[in-house]
DNA sequence: CCGTATCCTACAGGATACTG
DNA sequence: CAGTATCCTGTAGGATACGG
């Protein structure tokens, strides 16, 4: 593993593909309003539909599912249907999902960052 | 500080403002096709406008001075003028900009957990 | 060299009604 | 309960030409 994830060798430089594919590829995890929200939430606990619903008051049905079902695609989370009356569906994080949390959790500090009021130089 | 960034209380709790609020900043610092590249970039040297625009070849001009000025008002990086024939424009990342630097270079491992082909249970 | 100024398009995100 | 199916809108991002 290098150092540093970012090494380009000198100024004049192009970003590689397989650099700039990395961060494509972590920006489709998180991006959206509602994406890095519900990996967090589903950090947690497994959550059931419904459940997801209450804790994001603000956010349609289609786009709700709309994400989760990316995010199975992504293979960030897992969906779990259990053959009940009535019916249960519950989702957890894939091993994938849990790795990648601890880093995923340290994106609200980069918030409380820019949200204090020190020099800015 | 807590040890879980994203501590809610009990299953039925709504999201509360702060707690999203924090999530909101942290994905406009880093959101956008460019920004966090931009910011990665800046995290090895101060570079001007054209070496930023050999280091992102895709990108227009409105698109990428565009960005550097969200940045700028974001408090991320820093516009330094030099009054010098031909004129030179530096962008340098601020201090909240290294503090946040650390977090951000992580975001390439997001990418490669989530390219990697092992169990996704 | 370092950017604006215009114009344009696709798609993320939302409102609402309906279904297995 | 756990979602689709439609329809609609704003804006992120891009192409290109011009300006200090």
């Amino acid at each position: 593993m290098n150092a540093h994830p970012m090494m380009l060798k000198d100024r004049s430089a192009q970003p590689t593909d397989a650099e700039y594919a990395l961060i494509r590829k972590a920006l489709e995890i998180i991006s959206g309003k509602w994406r890095l929200y519900l990996i967090l939430l589903l950090g947690e606990h497994t959550l059931r539909y419904s459940e997801l619903r209450q804790r994001l008051p603000a956010v349609s049905e289609k786009v709700l599912a709309g994400e989760l079902k990316a995010l199975v695609l992504l293979g960030v989370i897992r969906r779990d249907v259990f053959a009940e009356m009535p019916l249960r569906v519950e989702y957890t994080l894939t091993q994938k999902g849990r790795l990648a949390l601890p880093i995923l959790q340290q994106m609200p500090q980069i918030g409380r960052i820019f949200n204090e009021c020190f020099d800015a130089t």
